[in-house]
DNA sequence: TCAATACCTAAGTGAATGCTTAAGTGATTT
DNA sequence: AAATCACTTAAGCATTCACTTAGGTATTGA
């Protein structure tokens, strides 16, 4: 998912999804590339979830997953949360040590 | 950033040091792979704002920076709430059509 | 029915990525 | 001073990536 996010032409696809569903010509409509570049880039974002999509008649219809967004986003807030109580943490200890110690390494 | 976050061995090491700084050797051990090959990812990672590293005597000590991790996670959130806002608005507009349309009962 | 539309598939290419091994560099220990 | 430690740098190599062009398949409006 992270991996589909690397992207900056995926990236902006996502952003332009995020303004409302889109057709593949008119996701592409924005970017000097082909087509079939656009459609390779919307199958990595429909594999990692991001984006899922539906075809009417001849027409594919792309809508972002909001889901999926969040899973990314948790994971980073995870991490993110996870440091920061450790700094807490660390700190606490620290102004509970008696003075004129030492601060440990690792 | 999203580029230095779509490896699995840098996620695996932004986790490792989401629960405190760490030595590159100490970032290189719970891997397979040669310690250039860290280096490397770690240099990614620094690149992208993710870790800061600095040097005393003859080792690196790498920490996280929660301030870059944060703006990956706003961008996400962004596109999360500008699609859930977007949703809401079409509901409302739904909501205040003039009965005998096609819309969906509620 | 004919042709335009909207998209899909395949094959190829050049550049970037993720490793490796080999050979340093400078700090610390003996 | 010599050996060890903790990285660094450099070069090379296989794979993956982001495209491209060329040709194909349903759908649909005239």
């Amino acid at each position: 998912m992270f991996q589909a996010l690397a992207d900056p032409t995926r990236r902006r696809m996502i952003e332009r999804l995020s303004r409302g569903s889109a057709s593949v010509s008119e996701l592409a409509e924005p970017f000097k590339m082909s087509l079939p570049a656009i459609v390779q880039h919307l199958q990595v974002l429909e594999q990692s979830g991001l984006v899922t999509t539906q075809k009417v008649g001849r027409v594919r219809t792309c809508t972002i997953d909001t889901g999926a967004l969040s899973m990314a986003e948790k994971w980073i807030n995870d991490r993110r949360i996870g440091w920061e109580h450790r700094l807490d943490r660390l700190g606490a200890f620290l102004d509970a040590l008696p003075s004129g110690l030492d601060k440990p390494a690792k």
